[in-house]
This record gives C-alpha cells, structure tokens and sequence, in this order.
DNA sequence: AGCACA
C-alpha cells in the first residue's frame, strides 16, 4: 500500500437538500415522542461550538445545537436538535463515525439524545449555544483523585451527563424491540415481525460490505472499537469491493453497532456507506 | 449483491 492518498473527508458529501421543506414555522418540538436530538460525543476537547453548528447546519431538518462542557476532566459533548425525528437520523448515520480531526483522529459517536432539547431556540440567542459545567478546571487536566477512568471512552457516554431532563429512554425500547426477551420465540415465528437485517440469524460477528478500496482495518477497528464487545475486525476480498468481518462478544452488542453504524461512511468510503449484516457464521476463534 | 478464517 504505498501512497495513502486519502482526500480529506468531507462531512458534506450529502450535498442534496431534500423536497421537504415545509417544516412551519417555530416548530422545534417534533412529533410527540419522537427524538430529534442527536448527542455528540468522541469530540476533541477544544471544540468550538461553531464547529458543531457547522457540522450539523447543512444538514437537512437542522435546528439547532449545543456544545456541552461536562464538568468531567476536558470532555465536551454537543446537542443537535432537528425538526423532526427522521431528520435526526439521517443526520446521524452520515455523520456517525467520521473522522472529526484527522489531527487526533477521533472520530464522532452520534447517537439519539435520551430525551429532546427543552431548551427552546430564543429568537436572539443564535444558532447554537454553549453550556460550561467545568468548575475546578483551571489548570487541571483530569480529576483530583479517586477516579482512574478519566481517559478511557466509557461504552456509554451518555450516561455522564442527564441532558438536563429525567425522561428515560421510552422511544429507545420500542426501536429495539426485535430481540424480544422473556420467551425468545417471538421473532421466528411471528410474520408481523419482518427482520430488516438482510440476514435472518443474529450473529455476534458483523458482514461488512460497500466498503471503498482503501479501507484498512485499522480504519474500521477505529470506528468498530467505541463499541462494547467489539473483538476484532478482518478484511477480505481485497480485489475489486473489500468486505470485512468484525466480531463481537455478544449478539446484542454486534446488534447496537450494526444500528448505529449502518450507512455511515468512512474517511476512505468512496461508494456511499457500509452496508452491514449479520455474518452466515460466527468469526472462527483462533 | 458481495460471507472467510478453520
């Protein structure tokens, strides 16, 4: 592989701005229980929150965002609101995953905010806002004492802060919904219950298809490994389309990053995003 | 649509 001649990625390679425009005026709120709001994490602690607005402002159905100092070592996280819940995650599965600061390399986590912006957009306030709970920062670059995991990515980011409301997550369980739990015999049996997966049988190792002909598998550990579980990926097929097995300890776990990751794309994605499926057969153990 | 490694 001599030359990694990358372009640099675009975040607006979706230059298209759908027919749907007719979102009405001063109408933030969305559907009744739908989230329209996208939490942000995996952001480099020097953010700004202009670069967050820019990220997310061609985006189509975009309202507004917030840049969020948590309070805990240097971490920020950001809020993007939209006007309707589709719009949200449409924005998140394109931006999902991307190389933020090529820099650093970090790339973004995007998920569903466990409850919608209250804050209303003020007429006067701006596009986008800042909210710094860091109190003791000062000089000091991570907590006193006491707490080891200041530097590690949790598997949930979403738990250090509670977005400012208590609403738990009752769209969450009926999205996911599919696994069922209690008897196990709902999904195989019922006919209303249609797997979108592409493959019938869960499996804790992922297919990964439509990948661009230069991706490495260090570039998909990068996306993969900010998922629980995740073991490791391989690429095959290195002619013509690359496609790729990435593993995972546990079913559930390959589920939640085949949903999040699915049709983003990567730095060297050059054919739209990833298609993933369920794998024909668990990755073998070596 | 494309599913390997043992």
């Amino acid at each position: 592989m001599a030359g990694m001649s990358h372009q640099p990625y675009d975040p607006y390679y979706l230059a298209v701005a759908p027919p749907m425009q007719d979102y009405g005026a001063g109408f933030a709120g969305g559907e009744k229980g739908l989230i329209n709001t996208l939490f942000v994490s995996g952001l480099p602690d020097d953010v700004k929150a202009r670069e967050i607005h820019n990220l997310f402002r061609r985006r189509p159905g975009f309202d507004s965002c917030q840049l969020k100092y948590t309070g805990r070592g240097n971490q920020v996280v950001a809020f993007a609101t939209f006007f309707n819940h589709q719009s949200a995650i449409a924005a998140l599965h394109a931006l999902n995953g991307v190389k933020f600061d090529p820099q650093s390399g970090s790339s973004l986590h995007i998920e569903l905010a466990r409850s919608n912006s209250r804050r209303k957009r003020k007429p006067g306030s701006g596009p986008y806002v800042v909210i710094d709970n860091r109190s003791n920062e000062a000089s000091d670059a991570r907590e006193p004492s006491s707490n080891d995991d200041g530097d590690s990515e949790s598997e949930d980011p979403s738990k250090d802060d509670n977005h400012e409301s208590g609403n738990e997550d009752d769209s969450e369980t009926a999205k996911s919904g599919e696994t069922t739990g209690a008897d196990g015999t709902a999904a195989a049996e019922n006919p209303s219950e249609k797997p979108v997966d592409g493959n019938v049988n869960p499996c804790s190792t992922l297919f990964i298809a439509n990948l661009g002909p230069n991706c490495t598998e260090e570039e998909l550990t990068q996306a993969l490994s900010q998922y629980a579980g995740f073991k490791m990926v391989k690429i095959r097929g290195r002619s013509g389309m690359p496609v790729a097995f990435a593993d995972f300890e546990e079913i559930e776990q390959a589920s939640k990053a085949m949903e999040e990751l699915q049709g983003s794309q990567l730095a060297s994605s050059d054919r739209g995003g990833m298609n993933i499926e369920y794998a024909r057969s668990k990755m073998r153990k070596h």
